[in-house]
DNA sequence: TGAAGAATAT
DNA sequence: TATATTCTTC
């Protein structure tokens, strides 16, 4: 079943092609228009800021990696991807944040040059990553809710060690990478010990920003950001359904999960990227309002809650 | 002149 | 933060 993204190229071009069409020529820009709302009056003619849906990036992936990074460029770029409504300068624009994204992945610094070969690493070493199977993510997830969730019992507040053992459960299982180092920016970090993380869970979304692209930043802003407004999202919890989606195993039920709480799902498509923005948000959820994870763990997911924890335990020791 | 890319603004 | 806009360079 479908694992998000054994292979951007095809499949994302054609859900997105199909979607595309179907839902609509003008649709494209469907985009997006985000907000509208606005009164309308619209004179004005500003142009309606465009939302870079999954569908959308997909495409732009597909159109980047069939050209290469050498020769993907913003008006190359917009041609092969069709989009009705689009510009040159939307590309462009979404294409300076992807090499942004990219370099952050290779460890490079901002301002590094970027080589074509390093770009081209970094790819096939995400295409990898994607090959990492869902359950891994689930069992992050759960874990940084059970403990959340242990925690919220005993003062509430928030949690930077779910955070944290999240982290550590994902970075363990893929070994090596990108993944160990962002870890490891916060030395002497344990879940008896979280002040390590310095700034509790800002200190964690940090270390997991070496690692987490996209999908970890989509996951802080849509979902660990609310969840530490101590507000929840009124009743509407991502976070849940993001682990239902993640527990069933279904690509499909995580982006559906993710559209609905305006998750990127780009970055999510990501097995490790969007593992972690899926860990973060469920951490949140627990400790922040928990209403949605509550319901989780009362449903099918409880025992195996419960042994997450226990393996988040060994995780811990091990930090230690 | 138009496009790419970086810097900056919203 | 994500996206738009401006500025510089080619």
């Amino acid at each position: 079943m479908g694992m998000l993204s054994e292979d951007p190229d095809a499949e994302a071009a054609a859900a997105a092609a199909a979607e595309l069409e179907g839902m609509g020529e003008e649709g494209e820009t469907d985009a997006t228009e985000a907000g509208n709302g606005s009164s309308g009056g619209g004179k004005g003619g500003k142009k309606p800021r465009l939302i870079w849906t999954p569908n959308l990036h997909a495409r732009f992936l597909s159109a980047v990696h069939q050209l290469g990074i050498k020769n993907a460029v913003p008006k190359t770029i917009l041609q092969m991807m069709g989009v009705k409504g689009m510009t040159r300068e939307n590309v462009a624009s979404h294409l300076q944040k992807y090499r942004l994204y990219l370099k952050r992945v290779a460890g490079l610094p901002p301002n590094a040059p970027l080589s074509n070969e390093t770009l081209q690493q970094v790819q096939q070493a995400m295409h990898h990553g994607h090959q990492m199977p869902l359950h891994a993510a689930a069992a992050a997830a759960a874990a940084a809710a059970a403990a959340a969730s242990a925690q919220q019992q005993n003062g509430g507040g928030l949690n930077p060690a779910a955070l944290m053992a999240a982290a550590a459960a994902l970075s363990s299982l893929q070994g090596s990478g990108p993944a160990s180092g962002g870890v490891q920016q916060l030395p002497g970090f344990s879940a008896a010990n979280p002040s390590a993380a310095g700034f509790g869970p800002l200190g964690a979304a940090a270390a997991f920003s070496g690692l987490g692209g996209f999908g970890a930043l989509a996951g802080l802003r849509g979902s660990v950001g609310p969840g530490l407004g101590g507000g929840g999202l009124g009743g509407l919890n991502p976070a849940a359904a993001m682990m239902q989606a993640l527990m069933a195993g279904g690509g499909q039920g995580l982006g559906q999960a993710l559209n609905l709480q305006g998750f990127d799902a780009n970055g999510a498509g990501g097995g490790l990227a969007g593992a972690l923005g899926a860990a973060m948000a469920a951490a949140a959820a627990a400790s922040g309002a928990a209403d949605g994870a509550a319901s989780l763990f009362a449903d099918g997911g409880a025992g195996q809650l419960q042994m997450q924890q226990q393996q988040q335990g060994a995780e811990q020791q091990q930090q230690q």
